[in-house]
DNA sequence: CTATGAGCTAGACCTCGGTCTAGGTCAAGG
DNA sequence: CCTTGACCTAGACCGAGGTCTAGCTCATAG
């Protein structure tokens, strides 16, 4: 079996982060496996990277702060014994996740309700259904 | 019919955020009907103050920038004539939050296989679901 | 009369997450 | 040989969104 050999560049382009932000991350220690390097100093990235960094992207994409996708990369690179740890990290974010999205979906009731009232209004010509009272 | 008279700290309390940020969000323009002030130059907040703020923190709970909500403000603080704008802005925002939405929910199914999986990992000793291949 | 507490302004400061620059190394191609 | 382009490091810079400080004005309570 031979694992892939991508440059940064590569990486950069099937993960959309950019070079910049993917050294950020490895300095920031996001990186579940150390980075080897070439001869002369290159980062070589292997397909399991970039897999990886897919899913620190979509960890990021819910409001996961570096410092925690961080921490859950050193668990992973630090090996098997830590498991019950992962898990309740993972557990917490799952958390804010299904905070997160109760939250949406009730900032999507209020823009439904103003919408359907907006479109009614502009439909009918009823009073302006967002105005602040004389005073 | 009387309007709540309400300090700035009540409306802190009420809308949870700081009285730092609300004389932020008011500078940024935020707010949809101009605050008067009292006869020694405080801020005299009505409760329908209070409400908009209410929604801005949710819009603010589903990504929308400072800038944008100022510019829903102004637009509400014209008056009549720009409903149509304020309709496409809030209909641009929908599409946001449904985006976040679904990103959030693919989130979700990540977590729960990793979750489900290092449960059955802890429960079963079989191997690390999340290791780093050899190499 | 004075001390306390809430509010005021202007502006400094902070964190987070990127983004970009300067100045250098290296390999391949014309 | 020389240019081009991708990569390297270290570190500056940036925008967003808050948060806090200094120094002031008031009103009320003791």
């Amino acid at each position: 079996m031979s694992y892939e050999q991508l440059s940064i560049g590569q990486v950069a382009e099937r993960t959309g982060l950019s070079v910049h932000t993917l050294r950020l991350y490895e300095r920031e220690g996001l990186l579940a496996g150390e980075v080897r390097r070439d001869s002369s100093g290159r980062r070589v990235y292997s397909g399991w990277d970039v897999e990886w960094l897919a899913n620190c992207v979509k960890f990021r994409a819910s409001g996961m702060p570096l410092a925690t996708i961080a921490h859950l990369a050193r668990l992973v690179r630090d090996g098997s014994g830590n498991e019950a740890e992962r898990l309740e990290l993972l557990r917490a974010h799952r958390h804010h996740v299904v905070a997160q999205l109760a939250q949406l979906q009730d900032c999507l009731a209020l823009i439904d309700a103003k919408v359907t009232s907006y479109e009614a209004h502009l439909a009918a010509g009823v009073g302006d259904p967002w105005v602040s009272p004389a005073r």
